[in-house]
Order: structure tokens, then sequence, then C-alpha cells
RNA sequence: GGCGAGGUAGCUCAGAGGUCAGAGCAUGCGGCUCAUAUCCGCAGAGUCGGGGGUUCAAAUCCCCCCCUCGCUACCA
């Protein structure tokens, strides 16, 4: 039976620009696509975006687009970036795309028709005082705990996928495969949250409230919300359920994902794929964030990492291997660009890139440029035998780990191969050989040189397509008829052929300097918004089916019943019982002082907030926030950048009005 | 607060009971001159977060504590 291997990458939101995150999962899957591919796999590849929701139904409106427009604009900005990074995907799938549409349609009425979608079902105690559902089990003696008096029975309709029903399946099944996710780390935190009891899931919304999505096949009243839509393009992207794709490529099928969404890949998406009877996909496999560490004098505030930008700086294949090179998989890495030269100059300019050009340059010198015959076995010596022994070693090694998605490491024994290589021109000195007239050993060491150039240009071209390509040329590797399949170029050496034309020199890497005049380089705060892609919609993924809707329009009456000062903090102390509040004494100008209840913990500390003035909102309604009363609320913004408290940027004095 | 993951050389990390704890980068010294001021060799450096325990033996297992990150609750 032939060999297949097919891999994916999360499909991208469409309410952000690409970027490093994007750009890292995506590059990793086009290496592996690339690695299955040459041994002789048959590969399928795919990415593509997530188009519906109501994110995008507001982004689209605040820029005057209808969804369609905008999803096509933002859409159009992945596809056309990833072939910028030499990204060879098979197919470029959309939530929009017809197919995928009707995919999820059959899906649907196939788990329907299984009973396991129902329809709101979902009571809940709902308490009014805190606005929110309560469990059975969080009620005391019935009563909602905050407010000691019994909340509302009242009835959310959606309808709802039983996925509680497949927890303990699911439980065993990835206590049984340990191979099912990846790293180990996720696996363990998976089966953490597995020791939980497992919510069903609101798959769909009213089309009174979000109409920008698929329709129920089997109530046209109501969109199918998030994972019922983009997981399936998995299997829509396939054809699934008698797709030809779907059927060669779906038993090889690897997911490759950021951390934010575990969750779904590890737990909805099995469960939903049981409760259809579509057998589970292969593999799971998780990386963690690139953060971006700061760095003083950047003023700008979007620091998201651009990847063309770095393409254009430093080139894409250096831009390549820095990401496959020095994320460890599963952990988070750190990307500067400092970090990015500096990889590139020890790795790439001067291990492999002197490394070719010196060989190329010798070849040139002592035999014009022309690939001495092969080495006879009698002839070898013991450091020849011992670097044959580690071409073999190491790039086994290579291929295990970047098997395992494990790139540093592999990267890491190419590394140390090519270390091997320049140790043993060292060690044989062809220099000397030459001068002293002894051809034959001369030849024989070039010819192993030679070799060892081409399994390392070949072992690279997952990594970097095009300096592979170049380094085969200039190798003089007719790369038309060139068909590599990477497992057996590790068992066996190929040489040269004799009399092959090589280049003369090689200059495949020169070194770079540190080049950061310009802001915006990428050095900035914190982790641009890689988790953006689906992290916001997960947390609108709540039990309470609670999402933002529409601002609706107000009158200047309705915000003249706002009362709005300046408050002056007094006294700021930690809230007894709950991490990220603090109790604050705020001076309103009414001649005492009140006391609110802030989430501010994360961002401030209180002997920061004592003397501060602040914006008040002082006609909330008191409200009793974790045991303590909170009368009226503090302003802050929530930026991208974190917390940040609402002043008045002259003096003014507590008590006076906002208007 | 609950759950999870981490804290190992100046930096980035590997190692998960057993010879003196490892690699790359950075630093210092030596060698070579084919090469992109590159390469090769040697060296220094670490109370393996802190404290207790189990063991002939602990970075590794157990308990407690401290710090960082993530998810989660409370931030209307």
């Amino acid at each position: 039976m032939e060999e297949t291997f097919y891999i994916t990458t999360p499909i991208y939101y469409v309410n952000a620009e690409p970027h490093l995150g994007h750009a890292y999962t995506t590059i990793l899957a086009d290496s592996l696509s690339r690695f299955h591919k040459m041994q002789g796999k048959r590969t399928f590849f795919l990415t593509g975006t997530d188009e519906h929701g109501d994110k995008i139904m507001q982004s689209a409106r605040e820029r005057g687009e209808d969804a369609q427009e905008y999803a096509d604009r933002v859409s159009r900005q992945f596809r056309e970036l990833w072939p910028e990074l030499n990204i060879d995907y098979d197919r470029f799938i959309r939530t929009t795309d017809p197919d995928h549409v009707a995919c999820v349609q059959r899906f649907l009425q196939l788990v329907y028709d299984n009973g396991d979608i129902y329809f709101g079902e979902y009571g809940g105690y709902y308490c009014f005082g805190c606005e929110r559902f309560f469990t059975e089990k969080e009620l005391e003696d019935g009563n909602c705990p905050d407010h000691q008096k019994p909340p509302e029975y009242i009835q959310e309709t959606n309808y709802f996928f039983r996925m509680s029903r497949y927890q303990e399946w699911l439980r065993g099944y990835i206590q049984d495969n340990p191979d099912f996710i990846q790293p180990e780390r996720y696996r363990r935190e998976v089966l953490a949250m597995l020791r939980e009891p497992l919510d069903d899931l609101c798959i769909s919304r009213p089309k009174s409230r979000l109409e920008w999505g698929i329709e129920l096949p089997f109530d046209s009243g109501y969109v199918t919300y998030v994972w019922f839509d983009a997981l399936l393009n998995y299997i829509s992207a396939l054809g699934w359920p008698e797709g030809e794709d779907y059927v060669r490529f779906w038993p090889a099928a690897h997911h490759l994902v950021a951390k934010d969404i575990l969750k779904p890949h590890a737990i909805f998406w099995p469960t939903m794929l049981r409760a259809a009877g579509v057998p589970l996909y292969r593999g799971l496999r998780v990386h963690g964030y690139w953060k971006v560490h700061e760095e003083k004098m950047s003023k700008t505030l979007g620091n998201v990492v651009r990847p063309l930008e770095l393409r254009s700086k430093y080139g894409l294949d250096a831009f390549r291997f820095f990401l496959l090179r020095e994320m460890q998989f599963g952990h988070d890495g750190n990307f500067s660009e400092e970090g990015l030269i500096g990889r590139f100059n020890a790795d790439l300019a001067n291990d492999l890139g002197n490394l070719f050009s010196r060989c190329l340059a010798m070849t040139g010198k002592y035999f014009g440029a022309s690939a001495p015959p092969h080495p006879d076995d009698l002839d070898l010596e013991r450091e020849d035998e011992e670097l044959l022994q580690l071409g073999r070693d190491y790039l086994e090694k290579y291929l295990q780990c970047f098997e395992a998605v494990h790139t540093a490491e592999a990267l890491e024994w190419l590394m140390e191969f090519v270390r091997g290589v320049n140790k043993y021109i060292d060690t044989t000195a062809p220099w000397s050989l030459y001068k002293q007239g002894y051809t034959q050993r001369l030849q024989t060491v070039l010819a192993l040189a030679l070799a060892s150039l081409r399994r390392i240009a070949l072992a690279l071209r997952p990594v970097m397509p095009d300096a592979s390509h170049t380094m085969c040329e200039q190798l003089g590797l007719d790369l038309g008829s060139l068909d590599v399949d990477l497992r057996q170029e590790c068992s066996e050496w190929v040489f040269l052929s004799e009399g092959t034309r090589v280049a003369k020199k090689s200059n495949l890497f020169p070194r770079q300097e540190l080049k950061l005049e310009r802001e915006g380089a990428g050095e900035g705060k914190h982790a641009s918004g890689q988790k953006k892609n689906k992290a916001g919609k997960e947390k609108a993924e709540s039990k309470q089916g609670s999402e933002s809707e529409q601002t609706p329009e107000i009158d200047f009456t309705d915000f003249q019943k706002l009362d709005m000062r300046v408050g002056r903090v007094e006294g700021a102390s930690p809230h007894p019982d709950a991490d990220r509040l603090l109790q604050l004494e705020v001076d309103a100008g009414e001649g005492y002082t009140r006391r609110i209840v802030a989430g501010l913990a994360e961002a401030y500390s209180p002997q920061d907030l004592v003397g501060r003035h602040v914006t008040v909102l002082a006609n909330l309604k008191p409200r009793k926030l974790r045991g303590v009363t909170s009368h009226g609320m503090v302003l802050a913004v929530h930026g991208e950048q974190g917390l940040s408290l609402l002043a008045p940027d002259q003096v003014v004095s507590p008590g006076d009005k906002i208007s």
C-alpha cells in the first residue's frame, strides 16, 4: 500500500493580518510535508482561513464592507503570503467554500440523526444578581452562594452537542494511545482536563443574533457556531465522506496547532468525529508560542513581527531555518533579530556556508572544479571511515527527530555533522596533501567532502528549499532527474560522479550584521497576537452562550444617566479572596470615601494607586464581588498591552464631573 | 483560589535514580591557512530555585516553601 502523509495547519481566523505565529506553524507544516514527500510518500498539505462568526461581522462593519468582501480580502492576504514564504500547500480551504459548507451540514445532520445534538434543553440556574448560570453543584442549598437566594431556572434556546457522553471513552483512548497527542506535556494537560466533568458544547447561534455562518440543516433559524464549522475543514478539504483524497489521506492525518487551541483539537474534535462515526485523526502535534522579548528603545506599540519584513531583511531561508532551529518543539521560543543573526552567523555562515566555500574552492584549485573519482574502499583510512559512520549516524538521528517534529534537535544533529566534516578537513589537511603531491589521497578526501556536502544539501531541502537548490546546483547535481529518498540517502553514501562540474566558489550565507535602526523591526514588548487566531473565539464559547452583541446606539439622555466623575484613591488593598481584584477607598468628592472593588491587580499594586486620580462610574448599582460590596466602578482601558487606568491629563479635583 | 507546565553554566536549552552534570552561543588561550576574520583543539566556569526526606547512590523519587508562565474563577 502506498504510504501517505497528511498535515494540516489550523485555519486562520481572518480578523487579523498574518504574523509570526501563523508563519511558524505554516512553515513547519510545509517543511514536514516536504520531508515526508522526500521519503517517497504521497502527501497532502492543507491550510486555509476561518471566516465565519460575529468578530468577522464586526470587523467588516467597522470598515463598511460586507462580511464576504471583508473575508475575501483578508483571506487573500494569507493566501498570497504563503508562496512568498515558499509554502507549497495542496489546498487552501476557506470555510466559505461551497463544498465545505455542504460538508458541515452533512456532518451536522449525521450527528443530529445519531441523537447527539439536542435543542435548548440546556436549562440553567440563572442568578440575576450575578448575571450568570450556576451548575447545581455550585449552589448552596439551592441558593446562589453570593446572594443567598434561589436562582431562576431559565432556558437558552440553542443546540448542544452531547460531548459529555464521550468523555470517558476519550480519556481511555488518549490513555491507550500515547502518540495521539504530543508532546507529552500537552497530552498530560488534556488528561487533566478530562478529569473534570465535561460540559456539552453549545454549537449554534440564532440567526437573529448572528447570520454570518452555516445554517443548521435541521433548523433554518440557526447557524452553527465555531467548532462544527472550523474543525470540519480538516475532512471537508479532502471531500469527506466519499472523496478519493479522504480515503487516501485521512488515515494519515496530523494536525499541527499552537497550544492555545489545544482543547478544541484534543477534546472537541475527537468527540465530534466519534459521534459521527468517523475515525480519529492520527496525531495532534502541539507547539508553543514565539515570545518577542522587549527592547527598551522600541516605542512603537504594535510590535507584531511581520514575516515579510524579516524575509526581506535576512532572506527567506535564514528565516525558515531560524524558526525551525530555535523553537524547541512544545516549548515557547524567543524571537529576536539578535538571535536570528547569531544563529545565522554561527550555523549557516561560519559552519555550513564556509564549509561549502572551502570545499568548492579546493576542488576548483586542485582539480579544476571537476569532481575527483570515487574513492576505493581499500584506500580508506581511519578518519575516512569515521566520517562515513558519522554521516550515517547523524543523518539517521536527523530523520528520526524531524519525523517527531523535533526540528531543533534534528537540525542540531545535522549541524553536528557539518562540524564533523569541518573537522575532517582540518585533520586531513588537503592543502598540505596538495603541496606534498599526494594526489590520490587528496582525491579521496575531497570526494568524501563533496559527498558530505551532497547529503547536507539534500537533508536541508525541506527546511530551506532555495538554499538547498543552490547547493545542489553548485555541486553540479542534475536536479531534474534527481529522485531523492531521504531514508535511502541516509544509509547509502552517494558520491559525485567523476568529472561532475562543480562551482569554483560559493558564498551561500554571507555573514550578517544586525540591522535594527528602523522601528517596527520586530522587537517590542510582548508576543504579538499570535494567540489571536482562535483564542478569542474560544472565550466566546462559554456555556452561557453570551457572545458580545453589537453595541446599540444610545441617546444623549442615556449618557446623562451615567454619573461619571473623577475620584482620588485614598486607600488600596488586595481583595482577600480574589487574585485579580483590589479594594479601593475612593474619594469621589462626597465628603466620604466609597469602597470600590476593581479588577486591577494584574497591572497595579495597591501602593501604585494611592493618591492617583481615576475615573469613577459612581451611580452603578452596588454589587458584591467575591464577598466585598463594590460601590461603583473604576474605568480602565483593556488594550493589547494590558490594562491601563483612564485619568485626566491635567489637575482636577475629586468629584469633578465627567461629561 | 483551583488545575497544568516550568525554574540546570553569562545566554538559549538538553538530561528524568548510578562513572567527575551536558551541548550550542558568548569569554580566554593555543593550532591551521583551503575557506565567508572562517575552521580545529583546549580551558574556565553550575550549592541542577530553597528546605526537608527516601536510598549504598538523587538534577532525577516523596513532602513543604519561593518565583515565572498558561488555562480557569471572581474583574458589569
